[in-house]
DNA sequence: TCACAAAATGGAAATGATTATCATTTCCAA
DNA sequence: TTGGAAATGATAATCATTTCCATTTTGTGA
């Protein structure tokens, strides 16, 4: 955890949503801020792998980044706003879990999202 | 409807599973085919704005394509061979109906995958 | 069959995000 | 203060995807 981590997470907790890497380095850069785009990338690698920060993707593919909670959740992402509601997945986790059982897999992970057009839009 | 599209659709269909564009391009250019990647993207393309296959994204944003079959279920992927199982996905098909329901979400949509190391790996 | 316009095609260049390289700077403990 | 490790950031490289544009194919009416 070093400076850097903290600038990106400081921005990160301002601005509250999703923000890709390329925009949260302008955002930076718009403060006065002199950091590297490489550095906001080295920073946000760091912080996902230290479950900091979720990184998902926009529908173009662009990693977008944004803090997690404590607990391990899912998105529900509007795909007209990206807004998103963070969600229960205890029983996506229960699958995950049997499934892999069932296969004979070990040291499982998961990806679950679900996209939607949410009521405002 | 044309010629490639055709194409790509016999492709998808002898593959079963997922591909990139440059991996069923490739398939094709190996099969002595001498379709460009430009008319790949193009016909995978309309193919999605069809609806005839679906377009999703592997963990490092790269678009994967498969074509939309009547039964829809969910991948259980080793890290370490690449090997893929598909497997039953009620619990989620569920799970994503109920949380789209309890937010107010419609035209809903998912992603789910589960990875992890087999057996032989 | 022929001519011709519209659609399809594919190579090359452009684009845009992400990653790798590497020289320089900052930090910190001894 | 100093030596070395970690951090930094500019630049170049990579890679998927798009754009451009010239050429080829296709379908259709004469």
């Amino acid at each position: 955890m070093n400076k850097s981590d903290l600038k990106l997470i400081a921005v990160l907790e301002r601005t509250g949503g999703f923000a890709s890497a390329q925009e949260l380095h302008q955002i930076l850069r718009r403060e006065g801020d002199g950091i590297g785009l490489t550095t906001v990338y080295r920073a946000l690698q760091s912080l996902v792998d230290d479950k900091i920060v979720d990184l998902l993707r926009r529908e173009d593919g662009e990693a977008i980044y944004r803090l997690c909670g404590d607990t391990h959740h899912h998105h529900l992402v509007c795909k007209g706003c990206g807004n998103t509601v963070e969600i229960e997945g205890g029983a996506i986790e229960k699958w995950a879990k049997t499934m892999a059982e069932e296969f004979g897999f070990r040291e499982v992970g998961h990806t679950a999202e679900i996209f939607g057009i949410c009521s405002k839009c």
